[in-house]
DNA sequence: GTCTATAGGATGATAGAC
DNA sequence: GTCTATCATCCTATAGAC
C-alpha cells in the first residue's frame, strides 16, 4: 500500500492515480481541439508525461478519447441526479438543472469535449457512443426528472445552444463587439455571468 | 468566351465552374469528416480532379474551409430573406423559418459544415468567421424576422438541437433504436420526415 | 487549366532501456 | 511504471511538365 503524502518518487505513482491525471488533461485537449485536431502529445505534456506512455496506458488515440467521453457523461448524469435527489423549494426542476449544466462549464473541456462527439456521428465508433451518451440523457430526463415531452425538447435544445457558443467562443466577444454582448445578454438570460467566469479563466491547456 | 453546352474539352472547363464544383464537392466533405479530418485529397476525389489542383486553386486547405463557411452562411441568410420575402399567411414566422431551415439539410453538408465551426472556436480564422456568421444571423432575426428576444433564443436553441441530432446521425438508430425514434419524435416535431429523408439519401461523400 | 511527382513536416504507435 | 529513440504513415503544399 502506499501512502498518499509520500510517494517514494514523485515520478513513479500509482497507475490509477496517473491514469485520472491523463484523463483531465485529454478532457482539457480534445475539447480546446477537437478529437482528430488535438495530439497525443498534447494530452502527454499537459499531463506532465511522455506521449508513448499515454498510447500506451489507453491503447490509443481513439480508446483514450472514449473514455473521457464515458467520464464526460457519467459527470453529467451524476450531476443531474444529485440535484434531483435534493432539489431546491420553489424553483422549477428545469431551472435547477440548466445551473447545474451552466456551473459544469467550470471544468473546461468536459461539455466541449461531448460537443465534439457529436460532430463525429459518422466515425463508427464514436458516434456510437455520442448517441448512447445523448440517449441516456434523455432516458433520464424523462423517466427520472419526470419531463414532458416539451419540456425535454426545449431543456435539450437550450443545452445545445450553450455547447454552440461556448465551442465558438462567443464570450471572447463579450466586450468587444455590442452585438456578441446583445446575444449572449438575450439567448441565455441569467446563465451569463457564469459562462463569462468560465470564458476570463485561463485555459488549462498549453500553447 | 466559351459555350456551356460545348466545352472543348471535358476536362477542361472555367475556372469558375470547377470552382464551384470544388465548393460542393468540399461542403460535403469537410461536414461529414470535420475541418481536420477531411483531407484535401478526399475533397479533390468527390470533385474528380487532383489533390494539389484544390490546394493551388483555393491557397490553402483553410482558406478553402473559410469559403465553405462563406457560402454556408450566405445560402442560410437568403433562404431566411426568401422566407420573409414572401411569407405565407395563418402560419408564423418562426414556423416557417423552422421549415426552411430542415430544408436546407437537403444539402449535404451545408449546416454540418457550419457546425464543424462551431467547435473550432479557438482557432483564429475559422472561430472568428463561425462568430461572425452566427451574429449575422442574429441581426437577421432581430432586425428583418422582427423577433422577441425570446423568439430569437428559442428559434436558435431548436436550430443548435437540429444541428447537434443530425451530426451524431442520430437518424441512423430511427429504426433500430426505440429510445432514439421516441427522442427524434418529442424533440423534432413536425421536422422529423424530413430529417429522415436526409439520413436515407446516399451519402455523397465516397469512403 | 490540370496533372504527376515529390518534398517536408507532423503524428500515432512500437521497441526496448532503465 | 516511465522514458528515449525511432519507424511508418499520412497529409499539405510546392515544382514543374503538358
Amino acid at each position: 500500500m502506499s501512502s498518499v503524502n509520500a510517494p517514494e518518487h514523485a515520478s513513479r505513482m500509482k497507475s490509477e492515480d496517473r491514469r485520472e491525471l491523463i484523463l483531465e488533461a485529454a478532457t482539457a485537449v480534445f475539447g480546446e481541439f477537437g478529437y482528430v485536431g488535438a495530439t497525443t502529445d498534447q494530452v502527454a505534456r499537459a499531463a506532465g508525461v511522455s506521449q508513448p506512455y499515454v498510447v500506451r496506458m489507453f491503447g490509443s488515440k481513439e480508446k483514450l478519447f472514449l473514455e473521457v467521453l464515458d467520464r464526460a457523461h457519467d459527470r453529467l448524469l451524476s450531476t443531474f441526479r444529485a440535484v434531483l435527489a435534493a432539489p431546491e423549494p420553489d424553483v422549477s426542476i428545469s431551472t435547477q438543472l440548466g445551473r447545474a449544466y451552466v456551473d459544469l462549464l467550470a471544468d473546461r473541456g468536459l461539455l466541449l469535449s461531448l460537443m465534439q462527439a457529436f460532430v463525429l456521428g459518422s466515425d463508427p465508433a464514436i458516434g456510437a457512443r455520442a448517441r448512447r451518451g445523448f440517449l441516456a440523457m434523455y432516458e433520464m430526463l424523462r423517466d427520472e426528472a419526470k419531463f414532458e415531452p416539451v419540456e425535454i425538447s426545449q431543456f435539450l435544445a437550450g443545452g445545445m445552444l450553450i455547447n454552440t457558443l461556448v465551442g465558438m467562443r462567443m464570450s471572447d466577444e463579450f466586450e468587444s463587439n455590442p452585438l456578441a454582448t446583445e446575444l449572449l445578454t438575450t439567448a441565455l438570460p441569467e446563465k451569463l455571468d457564469c459562462l463569462l467566469d468560465i470564458g476570463r479563466a485561463p485555459s488549462s491547456v498549453a500553447p
